[in-house]
RNA sequence: GCCGGGAUGGCGGAAUGGUAGACGCGACGGACUCAAAAUCCGUUGAGCUCACGCUCGUGGGGGUUCGACUCCCCCUCCCGGUACCA
């Protein structure tokens, strides 16, 4: 058995050239990036980590997959295995120790800031070159401080006061993005709520259709989930804007957006958002002030799971007021509901209930009339209806099919100045200030006198300061630091506010594959050549929870930086490869859930090795994967059965004459290298594992055998063996390395090249059917003609009995693998 | 509701339209042992059969094909995303 000083100190220090910590919160994966193609010689393969749950490693983890796929891959194309400077796997750095108090949770550039502060030499520690060991040091500055000023430059970022996402457990806010399933924080799972603050936002709605647009060329290059997932958040729809006048006070207008400008005939009602500014305007001084304003409150207290459920009867009020449909110059009732929101559109509707389910529904319990405008088909049973057929009840509009009418009604509206075609995204404007102190200083300053202003160049970048108490506490833990917040205009130099939020760790990560291209430029975030050089990444590895959130916001950054010239690409990953979630007790595993694998006692009592294999070996890589606390069994034995061949049972191996057994097996080997290099090739990662336990299977069959084994053979085979296991097992197998005498760095060997001769089969079983059914199985050699093979089938006696005196009809023949007899 | 992906033994999962269930876990039987662990050998989809074998079987129903887990149509269920988005 792999002896336990091996499993137990490669459980946490892995041994030289092949460092791979396992860092990285339980529940998602890291983002992996390697660079192929001509230049194959060179691969690239940072590991976005987010850092940690305080602790130095976590085991059971598909992280241990994570790093893994990248390094394979280039074994196939071009030049071999990249030498040591041409690898770098960029281990996550250790939890800051000088600083306990900092949030386990977050990452490693703002340890990168802080290091900076007091260190002279770069953050190796925390970023290492690990493969290879020694090639240059890829180091984090902190540039991200540049990055907003080139945001705000270009007016993609700004300041407002918004109804943003709370969370109150994490004490900061959220992006729409972090907001998930039924309206939990994506970090920690808590409620969100809905507060009004000053926030910053970078214009990510500017790169909308570009960044949807751009995702048709990804199309077989991406998952499709995540293509049609980011389609769906971005949410592109088209229809037409136009304003109505309010009939009580002429010259106040409302906008309003539909997508169904064909159905405006149909209008009954319209309806504003209960935050829509023109509400207080117009009942301000009426009988309805008090009654509007307890509803708005009441609405607002509402949480955004119960505001949007679709279960929830909707409620309004109306507002004492009428709105003048354009079409038909008719006044119709103005509503406040809580159905309409502000966030979308103008915040303001028209409403057709007879073609659109929500505004029925409310009609029916308002009781507000209903008009259809499109002709449902005679069998339809449903209340609004929404699908295509000729227009009624719309003047010039009847009888026309949907399209039609959506584009001459958008041709009426233009014609007479009323509205316009418009698109409308759904996608909202990326929300980056977060209220924590581990995080970039928002590099901004406010002047009394000049109002906000960039931190100059000569004072970048803005480090964070020492301060007592990091717990965040619903602002900035940094405001409390007077000293820190006091400064001086860049332009008059009179006293001067700094802004206190820092970014969202997601700023970091949708550049820093970027950065990886130039990591130790002192002077730019990175050198346009090198970006130039090795962006696009060609293969991209990441969790799927990030469809929407990582993938989305590093889109969006190449886009911005390509137009602001820091780059040419426009789209950072040229293919993306999402691995599934590793769930236990039927949810993903997190801290919060409290259904952590501990990882420790596996280390203990299995090693790294054949828990990381057992990784592999669980299923698909796509697909999320079940842990399963004793499957880790299978893998363990396997790894111990080969140990006991180099550790043993080779030594009782000895010199003769190669015999069959000898070729048979080493025609396993090779078979089993084709099998193993094609499955990793395409990141079919369990059944490369399964077909190395086969040829180990294979293996302690030709030592049992007669004859034993011989030595050379023995060698060979084993040698092959290692190699193979060295991507998946890499410190059991460099151990194994050694023990068969070789001297060379396991890590920097070739992958090894299969003989296609010996890997082809010399026989195969042929299957004779009749009729479709297997009624005997022969052995045949590989390369059987038609002929032979088909009078082979004939002449078994089991298919002459099924035949009787008849003749076949019809003999099909796949050589060598069946031959199908059909009968009558 | 809409969109995407699934459904194969007790379990995880294999299978360019061509031997369904590779590989492993678990279970059962056996060897070794005073015993246990570890290890090794064997069996393990269901049913029928003394046996050679036969029948059935990849969520359900149709279809294409010499041949379907695989392709097409309909349905059921599960998972994921999203949801008063006008």
């Amino acid at each position: 058995m792999v002896p336990s000083r091996i499993r137990r100190r490669y459980g946490r220090v892995p041994p030289r050239g092949d460092r791979t910590e396992v860092a990285e919160s339980l529940g998602r994966r890291a983002n992996l990036l390697c660079r192929r193609g001509s230049r194959a010689s060179q691969v690239l393969q940072p590991a976005d980590v987010p850092v940690p749950l305080g602790r130095p490693a976590h085991g059971a983890h598909p992280q241990l997959l994570l790093h893994r796929p990248a390094d394979p891959l280039p074994h196939h194309e071009g030049p071999q295995r990249a030498g040591p400077d041409g690898v770098g796997l960029l281990r996550p750095p250790r939890r800051e120790r000088r600083h306990q108090h900092r949030d386990p949770s977050e990452g490693v550039h703002r340890a990168a800031h802080r290091e900076d502060e007091t260190a002279v030499g770069p953050p190796r520690r925390r970023l290492r070159l690990v493969a290879g060991g020694g090639g240059p040091h890829p180091r984090v500055l902190p540039v991200d401080p540049v990055l907003f000023i080139q945001f705000w430059n270009a007016g993609l970022a700004y300041k407002k006061h918004a109804p943003v996402n709370w969370c109150p457990s994490c004490q900061t806010v959220l992006a729409n993005e972090q907001v998930v399933g039924d309206g939990v924080c994506e970090r920690c799972g808590t409620p969100v709520e809905k507060r009004n603050l000053d926030q910053w936002f970078f214009k990510i709605t500017d790169y909308a259709q570009r960044l949807l647009d751009d995702l048709e060329p990804l199309k077989g290059e991406w998952p499709e989930r995540v293509r049609v997932m980011q389609q769906n958040w971005i949410g592109r729809s088209e229809g037409a804007q136009f304003r109505m006048e309010i009939a009580e006070r002429p010259g106040t207008f409302v906008e309003v957006f539909t997508t169904r400008p064909d159905t405006s005939f149909g209008m009954t009602f319209a309806v504003l958002a209960p935050e829509h500014p023109l509400v207080g305007q117009l009942v301000a001084g009426t009988s309805q002030e008090a009654e509007v304003a307890e509803f708005v409150h009441r609405v607002t207290l509402q949480t955004e799971i119960d505001r949007l459920s679709t279960e929830k009867e909707k409620e309004g009020l109306f507002l004492g007021f009428h709105a003048v449909n354009p079409f038909t110059g008719k006044p119709v009732p103005l509503f406040i509901a809580d159905y309409v929101l502000m966030t979308y559109g103008t915040g303001a509707i028209m409403a057709v209930p007879g073609q659109d389910q929500r505004d029925w529904d409310f009609a029916t319990r308002y009781d507000l009339p209903i008009i259809r405008t499109v002709l449902p088909p005679d069998d339809f049973d449903g209340e609004a209806f929404t699908g295509d057929g000729p227009a009624v009840n719309s003047e010039f509009l009847d009888g026309m099919g949907v399209e039609e009418a959506v584009a001459t009604a958008t041709a009426w509206l233009e014609e007479r100045g009323l509205g316009t075609a418009k698109v409308q995204f759904r996608l909202r404007d990326w929300l980056v200030s977060r209220q924590r102190y581990w995080g970039c200083p928002i590099p901004m300053v406010t002047c009394p006198e000049h109002g906000m202003l960039p931190v100059p160049d000569d004072q970048l970048p803005v480090l964070l300061p020492d301060i007592e108490d990091y717990q965040p506490k619903g602002q900035s833990p940094l405001a409390a630091d007077a000293e820190f917040v006091a400064t001086s205009c860049p332009v008059c130099g009179g006293p001067a506010r700094r802004e206190t939020d820092t970014m969202d760790t997601f700023v970091d990560s949708s550049w820093y594959y970027m950065r990886f291209t130039d990591p130790g430029n002192p002077a730019a975030p990175f050198d346009r050549d090198k970006a130039d050089y090795w962006l696009p990444v060609d293969q991209y590895i990441g969790g799927i929870e990030h469809a929407v959130l990582h993938l989305l916001y590093a889109r969006f950054f190449t886009k911005v930086l390509s137009d602001l010239g820091f780059l040419t690409t426009q789209e950072p990953f040229q293919r993306l490869f999402t691995q599934g979630m590793l769930t236990r007790d039927g949810a993903k595993m997190s801290k919060s859930k409290g259904n952590v694998v501990a990882p420790d006692p596996y280390y203990e009592t299995y090693g790294a090795d054949a828990i990381r294999l057992y990784h592999y070996f669980l299923g698909p890589p796509t697909d999320d994967a079940v842990w399963s606390d004793d499957g880790v069994e299978g893998t363990y034995r396997f790894l111990n059965r080969v140990w006991r061949i180099v550790d043993g049972e080779a030594a009782a191996t000895v010199d003769r004459d190669p015999t069959g057994a000898d070729e048979e097996i080493l025609r396993v080997a090779h078979r089993t290298l084709k099998r193993v290099s094609g499955d990793i090739d395409r990141f079919s990662f369990n059944t490369a594992v399964a077909a190395l336990m086969e040829y180990g299977n294979a293996l302690r069959a030709y030592l049992a055998g007669p004859g034993g084994g011989r030595r050379e053979t023995l060698d060979a085979c084993m040698e092959m063996m290692i190699l193979m296991l060295a991507p998946m097992t890499p410190h059991v197998a460099h151990e194994m390395w050694e023990i068969t005498g070789h001297t060379s760095m396991l890590a920097a060997e070739p992958w090894p090249a299969w003989d296609e001769e010996l890997a082809a089969l010399e026989t195969v079983t042929m299957v004779v059917q009749v009729n479709g059914k297997v009624r005997d199985r022969v052995e045949v050699p590989a390369d059987i003609t038609e002929e032979a093979a088909g009078s082979l089938a004939l002449a078994s006696e089991r298919v002459r009995a099924y035949l009787g005196d008849g003749e076949p009809d019809r003999v099909i023949v796949r050589v060598p693998n069946l031959v199908n007899v059909v009968v009558r």
